[in-house]
DNA sequence: GTTGGTGCAAATGATTTGCAAAAGG
DNA sequence: CCTTTTGCAAATCATTTGCACCAAC
């Protein structure tokens, strides 16, 4: 991938060391669309090299995490959805009552983070959010209930 | 309290019961302003009735969630924080490096459920969000290294 | 009485950590 | 070599659950 080595100059540059599981963990990331579960690119990365463990993926993620290269989103399943930042940035519709999952594109948060940093000074990170609501056929059958 | 009995009104209307634990409970999300963990209630209610268990903290608490009377929010910190809803409506930001919290009002997100609603006809339930980023102290402390 | 709620203890499940061995630079 | 990373196993920590007893209606 082109932007491979520039991935691998960020992390040695912060110290940290290209390893092959950690190459694996990122070229799921970046091939994958959408987010992934701590388990979900564990099985991945197995298919590769079985030996990997749940510790590396977390902790893994925890680095890219810190180096902002990855998003860490409470997607409200219990546990956490990893992606690649650098995706084109889109947030979520959670619905809590059928739990579908639609997305929409970031323009609609864009102008926040500017009037939170004029007003705040504050540098918002909007990058994967998650919305709970309720879509629009759970409304419908609430109402003709 | 004045509102009280509406509340033991909602309850008994989905079929639940107004226990004692459950407006000790109630209580303290109500007069305490902000956000309080499962942990920090019980530690409020214990000191009223010292036999409630961290359980019953949590059962409540879904049972007012699934009411709409409570929010769960993730704060960053690997516990769930819980609020009263009908307190004035209000967001988090969250600095990332030094933890500061800060809040602002709800005015900042209101027009966006609006366009969620009429674009993709999905009800957006926007009471509580925290925001991550980096707030202005930081930032200045970093551009002076 | 019947249903729902509580306290307790035990289970669950995601994430983290200690440690000795292996790999990167 | 010296430092970071790994795999493994064990620990941690928040949250949930089974169950017998109790309380509300």
């Amino acid at each position: 991938m082109s932007c491979e080595s520039e991935i691998v100059e960020l992390l040695r540059e912060s110290g940290q060391r290209p390893t092959p599981q950690r190459l694996m963990i990122l070229s799921i990331l970046r091939h994958r669309e959408g987010h992934l579960t701590a388990a979900e690119i564990l099985s991945e990365v197995k298919k590769e090299y079985p030996y990997v463990d749940i510790s590396t993926i977390y902790r893994t993620m925890n680095a890219l995490k810190e180096l902002r290269l990855v998003s860490e989103t409470d997607m409200g399943s219990g546990e956490y959805s990893y992606e690649w930042r650098l995706a084109e940035s889109h947030h979520h519709l959670i619905c809590r009552q059928c739990g579908a999952e639609f997305s929409f594109e970031s323009t609609y948060l864009e102008g926040i983070a500017e009037r939170l940093l004029s007003d705040y000074g504050f540098r918002a990170e909007m990058d994967h959010f998650a919305i709970f609501g309720i879509c629009k056929d759970c409304q419908r059958a609430a109402t003709s209930e």
